[in-house]
DNA sequence: CGGCTTCTTGAAGATATTCAAACCCAGTGG
DNA sequence: CCACTGGGTTTGAATATCTTCAAGAAGCCG
């Protein structure tokens, strides 16, 4: 796990206006002149699997939008062990928390190939200053992140292993219908369980058919009975 | 559980400015002339612990700031149990989320006779249109309470009883170090353990020495050993 | 092909749940 | 005054669930 550098590909801010998931992310509300008040480099990024885009306790210069692919934001206890505590999607933002001065809150690491934009956080300060239509974006981005904060306590830390589990694979689930599967180790730290209680967790879902391995860790869900056993219901 | 009606005690809104918590709540930083902007009523209302201050799905029409007392945030799952996702003290804001057009996503209850302001959601959004002083504020308000959250996922939802009580032990103390300890439900809904359980984890830290009951429900509690519980090193 | 990590599986023991019964206590009404 | 009731709490015993530790299997990379 060691930081993303070399790969870092530059863009023009202007082209922010021209980005293809912009009504997706936090600057969808800006106007033409708004985009003028940006005199910092926007740039955008890829990270690789593993890969750290910061640290807990780091002194935060920027936040970050992504594009595609998926982050966890990790959580440590000071007895070492770990937990996630969110995960991030296409058109999500991390390190809102650097806008108010704050050093980030939690480590943030990619789980697969992933492309952000960095923003630092002076050009966020002028916006927010400058032009109110930032202001609604960052209220709805702080609401998006505490109400996946509670969801997430109340479906993936209540309830028995094997509920726990299919309502994440609800949520991990792509429109196709298929998923693809984190370490055991992450499950285990988003569940709240040991790795090994997690391996044993998916292979009771598949035996039970809740859901079927296509490839290595790439599988088909059958979302409704993976439903009822979020609910207990069978 | 019933609402919270006749006893509301009226307040005019000029009061605002003497309020005796002015510097902890969401007003902390407005200016004289804001308050003119303040054209609805903000009443000061009491609620008995056990009442109801607004329910998960209602549509908001106001938010709360709390002067005195506790207030548990709750949350359901569809198959009826609940979770008590944040508590909330002095000087913190209940119903935020009404500030962006959405109806409550919790339920909020009192636990001890409290205390609060409430503030109609037209107040909220004159004043942060109008006035750059609320948003700092709103922004911070949005922080507390995700990483409140976050703490709260880490910290109770991670280890085995006995730590995770311990953590929220410590969390509840008064600065003269006393604890009034919640209900077992209650307890248990934090925890993410049954009533019973909670109920066998508070005797043990009992037995242990860790808590010693004063009055019923109220206690004496060794917060370096509630530590070294928390963190599972003794 | 090693050598490494991650995943899986097993078995013993710890921890938590369930269901039931007893208990405590405050309030009610005879 | 006391018996009765109802809510929350405590306790017990059987069972289910999870953890731990250890070992084997499978996958990956140089």
């Amino acid at each position: 796990m060691k930081r993303g550098q070399i790969e870092a590909v530059w863009r023009e801010t202007a082209q922010c206006q021209d980005c293809g998931i912009r009504d997706l992310v936090l600057f969808a509300d800006l106007k033409e002149p708004d985009f003028r008040l940006i005199h910092l480099p926007i740039e955008e990024i890829d990270f690789d699997a593993g890969q750290v885009l910061y640290s807990a306790g780091d002194d935060g210069q920027a936040l970050y939008t992504l594009r595609a692919g998926l982050i966890k934001l990790v959580q440590y206890l000071p007895d070492g062990t770990q937990r996630i505590v969110r995960l991030l999607k296409r058109g999500a933002t991390a390190g809102l928390e650097v806008t108010l001065g704050q050093p980030y809150e939690h480590t943030a690491v990619a789980l697969q190939r992933t492309s952000v934009c960095r923003i630092p956080r002076q050009v966020v300060d002028r916006l927010s200053r400058e032009t109110p239509r930032l202001h609604g974006q960052l209220m709805q981005r702080w609401h998006e992140a505490l109400h996946q904060a509670d969801d997430w306590l109340t479906e993936l830390s209540t309830g028995k292993a094997p509920q726990r589990l299919a309502r994440l694979l609800i949520h991990l689930a792509e429109p196709d219908g298929t998923v693809t599967l984190l370490s055991r180790e992450d499950l285990g730290a988003m569940l709240g369980i040991t790795t090994e209680h997690a391996s044993r967790t998916v292979a009771e879902l598949k035996r039970q058919g809740a859901i079927v391995e296509l490839s290595p860790n790439r599988c088909r869900c059958a979302i409704d009975q993976l439903q009822c056993i979020g609910a207990a219901n069978c």
